[in-house]
Parts: structure tokens; sequence; C-alpha cells
DNA sequence: TTAACATTCAAACGTTTGTTTGAATCTGGA
DNA sequence: TCCAGATTCAAACAAACGTTTGAATGTTAA
């Protein structure tokens, strides 16, 4: 009886899922409306609204699909070389590695849309809308706390204030590069992680 | 005649100009609405259309009351260096003070708004807009133009590829740092141009 | 097959958008 | 004072928006 639930049902949703993170990322949320996007997606005009409730709902659905699994994933990262190195204090750059991993994987991930994603993560940083913004504040937050934990633990004597804005700034600095991949391209898959980890030592 | 021409129109030309840079800053540009910011304004709902002839002219109008005389202060800074250089090169950190010296002087600016300005301005870097990307890229290129070629005097053993690569760095972090004041406050007024010169050595 | 449910579809809904219009008002020079 | 031009104003415009509706179609279990 639930098998309709992941055989047709799973399609258009996610067909309506990649069309909308394409146009979103080209065109912007209010830049893209509902007949582009089910036009793209070869799906009926209401069928946004039955899948998804309304815009803003598949909005979120747009990140949770991505960001959830990424974010877990870095914290799961950290977990594993939290162990690895048993009581031993972290390298900040073993924890940036954990955290940009799970961006650069994606971006990779060419067939699956994942640079799409990434592009649109990057320019929705600075979206204008306070919802918006708030939306992934609100599924980056638990990472977020765990990862500046790490970084507490691994750089004690730095204070509090500096070190908030020192992530905050190397959050901005990659989600920026990653925004802007189609004004200068990546020279080499490994060269950002260098930057960063650079970034970093800049202390 | 044309007294006029600069006592009472350019009043509410002006405080046109003014709502939009807070507004669009605030929801972006398709989040505003002509009717907000003409009761914002405290004009007619059709005098935007009659002093700057559409909402697309009007955004233009925006950016060039800003742009203009910025880049031609970075290119008239940048001069006044090279010529108190004789003919010795400059170094790089030198002609980035040039440059970001004018986003600074803007952004302590606050009286005038100049801050609001900033702020719209690194977030319509990453606008998904085409024609609006477009466009600043078209302000900002005679300016542009002028300082990449003194980086290239200033590093001559450095790749081209690998310069534009670094300007595009150097912009790109520039312009988020500036639009996230609102997320991370400056700590100190000076202290971002230490980054950035930090940020360049690391070459 | 039949009954029950999930999904698709075309059409229409009410709102809001940017823009236009034509008359009213204001302003400065003869 | 009177006129010509610049500016403001209320009202209306067509177009596009997100959403809702109710019937049609497809699918599964009994």
């Amino acid at each position: 009886m639930n098998l309709r639930s992941v055989k047709p049902p799973h399609e258009t949703r996610t067909r309506i899922l990649d069309a909308a993170e394409e146009l979103f990322m080209q065109h912007g949320f209010g830049g893209t409306s509902m007949r582009q996007l089910t036009a793209k997606a070869g799906a009926n005009l209401a069928a946004v609204n039955y899948h998804f409730g309304s815009k803003d709902a598949l909005v979120e659905a747009v990140f949770r699909r991505r960001l959830d699994p990424m974010n877990s994933g870095r914290i799961a990262e950290l977990d594993r070389i939290e162990k690895e190195a048993g009581g031993r204090a972290l390298t900040p750059e073993a924890i940036i590695r954990a955290f940009v991993g799970a961006s650069l994987r994606m971006i990779e991930d060419a067939k699956n849309g994942g640079r799409n994603f990434i592009r649109l993560l990057g320019r929705t940083y600075t979206d204008p809308q306070k919802h918006i913004r708030s939306l992934i504040g609100q599924l980056y937050a638990p990472a977020m706390e765990r990862f500046k934990n790490a970084f507490e633990r691994a750089l004690p004597q730095m204070p509090r204030d500096e070190l908030v804005w020192r992530i905050h700034f190397m959050f901005g600095t990659l989600a920026y590069t990653l925004a802007a991949t189609d004004t200068v391209q990546l020279i080499a898959g490994c060269k950002p992680e260098d930057r960063y980890d650079a970034r970093l030592l800049e202390a």
C-alpha cells in the first residue's frame, strides 16, 4: 500500500526539486515563477502546491534535501577524527578539512547537480530576505554549534569574540568562492582546500 | 530657467534614491515594490517613472550615484601614489589600500547612508539576476582595468591567470565581508584593512 | 471488477506588480 | 497678472503572481 510512496510520487517530487534547484540558482527565488518551474519539471502548475504545500515550503525542501545529509556528514567526520585522535587536541586545519570536505565532495558530484546546489547556497548566504537567511541559519545550527566547540578546544588561547569572527569570516569566504565559480573557474580540485588552510593560519 | 533643475526636482529624486537604497538593501530589488518605495520616500507612486523612467533605471541610478564617484576616487588615488613613487614599482599593499580605502570611507560615512549602500553592493555581487550583475560589472570596468594593470606591474613574476584569480578572490572576500556586517559587527575601523593586507601576502 | 486513494490536469480565483494617463497644482520669468 | 513648463496626484491599466478548485485519470488492494 505504501509502495507508491517510493515509486511514482517521489518521481515528480524530485523532478520538481531538481528544476527548482537549477532555476533558483539562475534567477533567484522571487525571480522564479511556479509556471516556469513546473514547466521545466514537466509537471502541472498545481503540482508544487500539491506535493509541498506552498512555494516557501518548496524552498525549504530544496535546502533540506542537500543540507541535512551534508551537515550530518560533517558532524560524523568530526566525531571520527576526534575519536581517532584519542584525547589529543585537533589541529584547526583538520577541523576545517572536516567541514570543507562536504562542500568539495558535493561540488565534484556533478552528475547529481550538486554543483548547482552549492552555488545556490553560496548566493543564499547573502539573500536579502530575512526568513530565507534564518532558514539556512537554522539548518546549519547543529553543525555550527558542534564545530564552534571543536575550534574552542583546538584554540583555547583565542578570545571568544575573535574566534566567532574568524569562523564567520571563513564561512563567508567559503560561501563566496563557491558561489562565484561561474565568474572564475576553480583551477584545480584540491586548490581551494589549500587556500582555506592557509587562510586559517593567518591567525 | 534651469534653476529648478537644482532646487525642488533634485529633492524628490534624492529622497527616492535614499529610500530605494535602504529598501533594496533590506528586501532586495524584486522584494521592494514601487508602492512601499514611494511611500517611504514621501512621493507619489508615479514619481519613480516620472523621474527615472522605470524601476530598472532606478536601480541603475542608485548604483551610479555612489559607484561612479567611488571608482573615480580610486583611480585618482592610484594615480596619486604612482606619481608619488616616481618610476619605482608600487607594493601590492599600497594598491590594495588605494582600492579598499574608498569602501572604508563610504562605510564610515554613516550620516549619508553610505553604510547602506556598501551592504547593498556586497549583496548585489552575488545577485542571481544577470542584468544586475552585468550592470555593476560594467560600472566597475574602468577602475578594474586600471587596477589590474597596476597589479601586473607590481607583481611581474606572477602568471596572468593566477593574478586574475587572486584579484577576483580579493573582491569576493571584500564584498562578502562588507555585506555581512549585520551578522558580525566590524570590530574596529582599521581592522579589515589589516586583514586584506595579510590576505594578499599569502601569495 | 469494484471501491478507495493518490496524483494529474485545465481553469479560474483574488492580489499584487510596474506602468500609464490626464487632470490638478506648483513654480518662475515676462 | 498671466502663461508655459515642471511636478504631483488619484485613478486606472494589463500582466503576472501564488494558490485553490473540482473533475479526470491513474494506481493499488480486495
